[in-house]
DNA sequence: ATGAAAGCGCTAACAG
DNA sequence: CTGTTAGCGCTTTCAT
């Protein structure tokens, strides 16, 4: 490989022609292998060499533009922070596109919604759009539509009309902490409902495990807590106070669980013997504390290989259903804390 | 807003012009505004409300195609789990582009490496690309150069000739929470070394860490350990039989810190008094955990920002300089824990 | 098996 | 102020 020449252009599959002594269309051939390619074996070798030797790179904005299709799925980055679970959902759906020859490309835009954010996603023509529906509008939606993306997805609480919707119903994983700690035969209980940026999803908990304990007939105290250490004290020692403390605590998500245990243990109080905690989010760090923490999941794997298959269904030409909605149900991962 | 028809291929600006009544240049002109463009008020709302009308979006395919530059900054997703770090830094460096209207786009692949990487990142005619030192090669630059984008940044534990980089040096935040150890008058260490996805990171900072022992005098134990509960207990156990146990642990990272936290406590030590503890990353949780932890972290806002002034010294056209490496240095956060 | 040529959507230089 | 036009790099007929 030589040296790059300072003000020198990328080279093209022109100039790679030249170098290997063949047509433009002959490396457009080696380079994709069309259904009715032919080239022999001994040209594509002099066409390969010539790529390596320019350090050649096709044109993806020049493919798109003369195909009229690209490799890109675009995901625009969630505004809840997702930690590890985005990771993890990453590459999982990165490689089951890899092996369609399609490309995972995450915008860092985390903000923008409606149609502002649509024109931004439909610039860069992308295969498919995989957003979370509270950022999609219909006049968005209809922006994608009209810039040619194949496939817009839907992910998050509510189901888009004519979207196809993974739902995370964060209700049912109330509910579902709920009804595991009645099941270990816990009467009287606690929610926490933290405060911050994660407030909403808190809420909707709560609601879940409302119902799921009325349904019961067992007790359920909300507490509001803020996301300081403080706070969660506080309610410990209120609880300390009380002659008929609850029993067990879902702490709407695990960090918060991590707070509550420690503030039990601060307080005297050992856990789940005095008190059971169950936390949201199965973390990496509930199986790394002791004890370690129950906690309500949702299968990100269930979405990751979902998402796949749709694009899969895409590529193959299946057809593409507008109204399907996919439930990702949650489950209890159940450890020592409750 | 009408209907999309099913077959229809996206508008196109000539589209627009037509529906608005004017040539491709005036909404050309309306759209990008360049320096010399003059388009009459009247005109240029009669322009907008096309857009509006056919729900259009430029193509950036074709824009990238005529101008030669795109508006896209690629950052291939790393393979080290970042965890809320990523979050944090991604949000500053889209806020930091998205005042030079320009795009972060997180590519998905977090493992392709070299040449074969380069051509991936190369194909999507980025204007910058920030990647991991360890995943560009010689020949990956060269292509990356070749493909006209017009700055490459890496960032990492080594440098990467020719390329500014960003060094984020773990040996120093080993060396960091050994002499914060040792100011607080502690003489035998320990410092657990973590099998797993993070060991060749954990490596680093153990090398950092035994060189600053050796430097004050001090005693400091490698300790290699499995990343499960019972590895770190086992390590516990042990100290426990010791007539001389270590006063003082590194624990190499947040979740091992957490881990051995839990395991010296179940034993009935009790932190920071028999053994202080000090994690690496400053993860969200290590203010929610009691003892609150003592963390050595990276400044993630120093990357943030040192990139988006790369990029906007690139866009005003401020010499960039091919040398520069910036060195990110650690600091302790100082908590309960040690 | 290979080459010639058209055209994807857009911008910028130039002409009016 | 607005319109005409050339061509960016690529794929894909259609001829050879």
């Amino acid at each position: 490989m030589t040296m790059p020449e300072s003000g020198a252009k990328p080279p093209t599959s022109a100039d790679v022609a030249r170098v290997a002594g063949v047509s433009r269309s002959t490396v457009s051939y080696v380079l994709n292998s069309p259904p009715g390619a032919r080239v022999s074996a001994e040209t594509r070798e002099r066409v390969l060499k010539a790529v390596r030797e320019l350090g050649y790179a096709p044109s993806a904005p020049a493919r798109s533009l003369r195909s009229g299709s690209s490799d890109i799925v675009l995901f625009p980055l969630p505004l809840q922070p997702m930690g590890q679970l985005l990771e993890q959902f990453v590459d999982e759906f990165t490689e089951a596109l890899r092996r369609q020859d399609l490309n995972l490309l995450i915008h860092g835009d985390r903000y923008a919604r409606g149609v502002d954010a649509a024109r931004t996603w439909a610039a860069l023509r992308p295969l498919a759009v995989l957003a979370e529906s509270n950022r999609l509008t219909d006049g968005g939606v209809e922006v994608l539509r009209r810039a040619g993306v194949r496939a817009i997805f839907a992910w998050g609480r509510e189901e888009h009309p004519g979207v196809p919707t993974a739902i995370f119903d964060n209700r049912d994983s109330g509910a579902l902490a709920i009804r595991h700690l009645i099941g270990r035969g816990h009467r009287r209980m606690a929610c926490l409902v933290p405060a911050g940026p994660l407030a909403g999803l808190a809420n909707e908990r709560w609601e879940g495990a409302k119902s799921a304990a009325e349904e019961a007939g067992c007790f359920l105290e909300r507490v509001d807590v803020g996301y300081v250490r403080e706070d969660v004290l506080a309610v410990v020692r209120g609880w300390q106070r009380q002659t008929e403390p609850p029993t067990a605590v879902f702490a709407g998500n695990d960090d918060f669980a991590l707070m509550i245990i420690s503030a039990l243990r601060e307080c005297g109080w050992s856990v789940p013997d005095d008190m059971a905690v169950v936390g949201a989010d199965d973390l990496p760090f509930c199986d790394l504390v002791w004890p370690r923490l129950t906690s309500v999941a949702m299968h990100t794997r269930t979405m990751g290989s979902g998402a796949a298959d749709m694009v899969t269904a895409l590529m193959t030409g299946r057809p593409y259903k507008h109204r399907d909605h996919m439930v990702v149900h949650p489950r209890v991962v159940v450890r020592e804390s409750g």
